[in-house]
Order: structure tokens, then C-alpha cells, then sequence
DNA sequence: ATGGCAGCTACAACGATTGGAGGTTCAAGC
DNA sequence: GCTTGAACCTCCAATCGTTGTAGCTGCCAT
């Protein structure tokens, strides 16, 4: 028989933002809360439980169509886990993505670092490299995508010209 | 003497959405173009080395921000590159902080995988997990500060009592 | 009853990009 | 020169999740 929380003492229990809490209540994530007289918003148990679980999967990194997912899933407790367990593969294989991605990167970013000698901005490896991809050992995904378009299914000869003549100048 | 491109021609040189690069000149990113009598964009060289240059450093993972930094010293090419330098290993900071925070989730959710032996979601290690921080080993970023903070700056006796008499409810 | 923190709604901003509606221009091909 | 239609134009809105602000009103202790 514990007294309902305010918006504010479910903010402090949970980590989050009032303002966080009223829009989790707009887009249909967290139930609407009780009223009193005045307006104010009183929770119950159930809520903070509910609000503890959203601000915890948040900080695992799930996005709120995911977790919306799984909080329905949370509320069919004899349902089989599958589904669950396959938002959360879903999830680490985004976040490994992520992390190989970010390493690439680092490993470029640290090489610019190393190669540069200080100097002029004129000799700055740094703004070379980034002015010039020919001289970048990173792996951007965008290529592979495009050539892997290109392989798959070339673009026929009226799309390539496009630009009315203009499409393929020299140089480029 | 190369004609002038459309903004199309960029698009496709730059692999950018020709949305995007109407986006750069509009926030003065890119200096505007020259206009046909019709209107519409046309480009010089210049235009395009310094979109490249955008696009390259965007896939790089630099802000808008820091690439307005990065330009305009790219445009005086006689003073020290220090702060390109600068930026670039504030960049770099800024990556490894979050491979430490991707590495971590992802130790996180797959032991959360490895621990779920499937079977009805009242069993799913999964949802205990996300429902329940005390069984979860991830390292969140959020306790740290809060802790930082209570032990640098303690809050008053009047913050910590704030909810007229119903913050600190039993069951916190 | 008065002070003052906490709450309320509604709207805008962040960062970077993309999509769409609704209308105009350009150049290829005849 | 005319037609055709892709490419262009501007303006606005949405994405994602959160935060900030303005201008109020409610709640509770003193
Ligand atoms: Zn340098
Ligand atoms: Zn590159
Ligand atoms: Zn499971
Ligand atoms: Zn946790």
C-alpha cells in the first residue's frame, strides 16, 4: 500500500527526465498514469517497474520499437522467449556492425595522427588525407555498397547518362 | 575550362542525396553556387573538392561543426596545423570512448543470450535481465556520474527530501 | 495565506539527412 | 523548333530520442 509517485520521484528512481517520462507517455509507451484532482500525474508500482525496464534497456542501447516489442512480450510471460531472444541478437549484431565500423575508423584517425609532422596546414597530413580519398586506407561502406550495386545489377546505359550530356565529365 | 556541373552531377561525384548538398549551402557549408537563368545550381571545381572534401570527412565521422572548423583552415593553408590536428584527435578521443561503450553492451547482451536457455518469456533471461539491473554486469555510464556527483557535491537535505514527503518511499 | 518548488500543456530545437508535394527548367532526340 | 520527361526548384515535414522553454497552475509546509 505504497503512496502513488510523482512524475518527479519516478524521474529520480529511474534516471530520467520528467519531460522524458511525459513523452514516453504520449507516444504510448508508458501507460497513461492516474490524475489528481488538480492534474498532476500519480504513479503506481507497476509504473516504476514498467519505466525501470524501459530506462534500463535504453541504456543497453535498444530503440523504443524494440523495447515496445519486448514489453509486450514482458506482459505475455507464457509465451515462448523467441522473439525476445531474437530483438536482443538483433541488437548485438547492430552493435557489433557498430563496432567494426568504429574501428576502422580509429585505425584511420590514429594513422593520420601518426603520419602528421605538424607544420603548415599546407603539409598537414591530416586535411590531405581528408581532402583526398585515394590517400585513405579506410574502408568506407558506401563503396562497397555502390560496387556491389554496380556487380549485382549495372544501371542501365540511359541512367548513366544522365545529366543531359553533362553526367561523366572529364576529370571527375 | 571544365563545364559547370549540376547539383545532381555533385551528388553522384560525392556520393551525396542531392537534398544534402541543397542542405550544406543552406546551413553555409557550401557557398552557393551560380544559377542558370532558370535558376537552377551549377557548380565549379571548387564546389566540387570541397564537397568532397565534406563527404569524406562526414563518412570519417567528423560533425558539421567540426567540419566547418576543419574548411576554414583548409582555406589558409600557411598557418600551423595544430588545431586540425587538434580536432582530428578530438575526434579520434571520441571514437574510442565509444568502441569502450559498444564493447561493454555487447559483453552485456551476449551473456544475456548465453544465459537464456529459451522457453517461456517468464524464464527468459533476457527480459529478467533488462527488468532487473542488479543481475546485469554492464558498466552503465549514468551510475558513474551519479556517483561522481554525490561524492564531489553531495545534495542538500532539501533536494534529497524534495516531493513533499513522498520522495524516498519505501521500495526505492 | 503566502512562498516557492514541482507540475501542467504545447511547441521548438538538437544533428544530419531524407522524403514528398507541387511546380519549373533544361537538353536530347526527333 | 518542338516535344518529352528526367532533373531541377522551393517549402515543409518526418526521422530518433531527448531536452529546453514559455506561461501557466497545483501542492504543501510554514
Ligand atoms: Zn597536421
Ligand atoms: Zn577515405
Ligand atoms: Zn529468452
Ligand atoms: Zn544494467
Amino acid at each position: 500500500m505504497t503512496r502513488p509517485y510523482s512524475i518527479g520521484d519516478l524521474a529520480r528512481a529511474c534516471d530520467a527526465k520528467v519531460q522524458t517520462i511525459r513523452h514516453y507517455e504520449a507516444i504510448g509507451l508508458m501507460p497513461p498514469a492516474a490524475r489528481t484532482e488538480g492534474g498532476q500525474r500519480r504513479y503506481s508500482q507497476a509504473h516504476l517497474k514498467r519505466l525501470k525496464f524501459i530506462r534500463h534497456a535504453r541504456e543497453l542501447g535498444f530503440g523504443l520499437a524494440q523495447i515496445r516489442a519486448l514489453l509486450e512480450l514482458a506482459d505475455a510471460p507464457e509465451q515462448p522467449c523467441a522473439r525476445a531472444d531474437a530483438i536482443a541478437r538483433e541488437q548485438l549484431a547492430e552493435v557489433e556492425s557498430r563496432i567494426r565500423r568504429l574501428e576502422a575508423l580509429r585505425a584511420e584517425l590514429a594513422r593520420m595522427l601518426r603520419e602528421c609532422r605538424g607544420g603548415r596546414v599546407a603539409d598537414c597530413r591530416v586535411i590531405e588525407i581528408l581532402a583526398d580519398h585515394e590517400l585513405c586506407r579506410f574502408h568506407h561502406a558506401a563503396e562497397d555498397e555502390r560496387k556491389e550495386k554496380e556487380r549485382a545489377a549495372p544501371p542501365p546505359v540511359k541512367a548513366r547518362r544522365r545529366g543531359r550530356g553533362r553526367a561523366r565529365v572529364e576529370g571527375l
